[in-house]
DNA sequence: TACGTTGGTTGAACCGATTCAATCGAAGGG
DNA sequence: CCCTTCGATTGAATCGGTTCAACCAACGTA
């Protein structure tokens, strides 16, 4: 039906030779005013669009990168996702999304359909801290940015939060509001960021001196509503005097599936149990109780990362590895404030 | 640093030709058992990945797919992505997921990008009806399916909602449950779902007669929270008399803005004013006041969008094109339930 | 008139995987 | 012992841009 039109189908239209035409493509300056009109309507007139293929074989550059997420429906990595498709379009780069659902399979399989794409690099927050499909991509000579995830590895850019701090603040900010028993929902320890806002959470309660608080670990399979939405009912099942007063869940889909769960229950929040979670998505402010989070500059992860990359890539004699890590910020909402309570025990 | 391996080294080192190493790749069967180990051994040995742009170059078959949406910060575009990468994935081919934030320059930059790509097929939700993007692609002989806008064109797929029916079972519920001053905050009628969710609106007032209620249609220009939030200012700044007793707006992100805005006032909800939203994304059950909305199966769109895309393109002869159209339900929640009121007037 | 210079254009080689006609070797049949 | 058959393997041609050394023409200078 459509013959596909190359680049020799033009030359002879305009009557010249295929590297003029090239020239015309690439480096229209050295061609002259008037062969470069009629390459220019040859190419029009045939509707010719160059094969990228073709061009990424000859020199070796291609123009894709490859963004490889935990979850795209968590809103949080599609915000990552915009800043990311921000810089690399502007540096005239596609972006491959893949989703790799925290599994390794999934993350594995993506991994490989990147590297057979020679995309440009790949931005990736890893399932596993075992690290296995960086250095894959790496004896590739794919260069890679972590993506939310901190490391110590100098021949790595990285591009991260500081969860332990977020942790920390969550915790703390709680404890000051005099809650005392706090249940942290939590995902798998194979997740990175999970590890690390439990750890700032723990240091938390340490630093407030023991009898200010207990803290007390729920694990959940994912970081998501669903899995938030079961943790609520494994706390509702709970004889109500065993039930915590504060909850920190790590991540905000987490927060918004408990929250919905208690609301329906009839728990009061935050009077009956506070709630924090963690990213600061647009929809905590719009949640049934406005919710206490930690925010996270989530564009500026995306767009700092694409940057990495580009010149990690583009210019790999000067560039230095670099580990960003951005400062969270907790954003005090109603899921959380002090409110009117007799303390349970005087210390 | 690290070197690029070529089929020929993997040749060399397993002492056989190149055509033999590409059968070991392509159609392992062929090839003797023994030889066929070989190769594999040198495969890995030498960390061998093969060149896609090549593979692509000779066969002309690319392995990826282009997803243009409107917003990938809006959760139903998400959920569609998410189900297109399921059977992408499965399929073997990689997404490219872009942008275009409703702006026609952004859509046609990545349209661009993608014929360039040769990409296998492209999914995409058009900004504007004029489908000249659409035309530029087929032009080219790729395959494209319309994501969520209807159309008649015969030599087309699409996959979409009925979006008419949508806008009119919501404001049919909410004149059954006696709201009479209705606005429906709206996105530019650039936009098809707009255009079509309005119609649907204008459609249920006529047929409940005259008297039933009245429709007034509020524009916004993007169909995100900011523009929810801004609508929500501009009907708190009208004297409250004036206020509408209900909103429909044409889809959830501007209906959550606008929700937020009006808790925050004080405005109660349903009771002053009820709200109706479009999408059912997961936050609209989780909202301060849990919203009604309009349910589209957002996943399936887009696995059944994938499928038509590559079945096109893999058996061209056989495929006939499909307009596919799934139909909305109405979900009713709190921010709409009939209310304890009194009517303003008897007809 | 000869020579150097400059701006424009040419076309063959190349990138790496795939394909397919040609070749090889071994087994089987007459 | 020769001939056919068939499975396995080979290697050159190919896809479509890019690159670059070579070339050409026109102009300026000595």
């Amino acid at each position: 039906m459509v013959l596909p039109v190359s680049i020799r189908d033009v030359a002879a239209r305009a009557k010249v030779s295929v590297g003029t035409v090239s020239n015309v493509l690439n480096r229209p300056e050295v061609v002259a005013p008037a062969t470069r009109d009629r390459v220019l309507d040859a190419i029009v007139e045939l509707g010719f669009v160059r094969n990228d293929a073709a061009r990424q074989l000859r020199t070796g550059t291609p123009r894709a990168i490859g963004l490889v997420v935990l979850d795209v429906g968590n809103p949080f990595f599609t915000d990552v996702a915009r800043g990311v498709e921000d810089t690399a379009g502007d540096a005239g780069h596609a972006v491959i999304l893949c989703n790799s659902d925290e599994s390794v399979q999934r993350e594995a399989r993506h991994v490989e359909l990147l590297a057979e794409q020679r995309v440009h690099g790949v931005l990736i927050t890893p399932v596993d801290t075992g690290l296995a499909p960086v250095r894959r991509l790496r004896e590739r000579g794919i260069s890679v940015v972590l993506l939310d995830h901190p490391t110590t590895d100098p021949h790595l850019c990285a591009v991260a939060v500081d969860d332990r701090a977020g942790g920390e603040a969550a915790v703390t900010h709680l404890l000051a509001e005099g809650y005392e028993r706090i249940v942290m929902v939590n995902g798998p320890s194979r997740i990175h960021q999970a590890r690390q806002r439990h750890e700032g959470a723990v240091n938390a309660v340490r630093k407030a001196g023991r009898g200010a608080g207990v803290l007390e670990e729920l694990k959940v399979p994912a970081l998501n509503v669903v899995s938030g939405q079961r943790a609520g009912e494994r706390l509702l099942a709970r004889p109500r005097r065993t039930r915590p007063d504060a909850v920190f869940c790590a991540n905000d889909l987490l927060a918004l599936g408990l929250l919905q769960v208690l609301v329906r229950a009839g728990v009061r929040v935050p009077w009956e149990i506070a709630i924090v979670g963690y990213d600061d998505i647009d929809f905590a402010a719009a949640a049934a109780v406005p919710l206490t989070s930690v925010r996270q500059p989530r564009q500026l992860i995306g767009r700092t990362a694409a940057e990495l990359v580009i010149e990690e890539t583009m210019r790999p004699a000067e560039h230095e590895h670099r580990h960003v890590l951005f400062a969270p910020e907790l954003v005090v909402r109603e899921s959380s404030r002090r409110v009117q309570r007799v303390r349970r025990r005087d210390k």
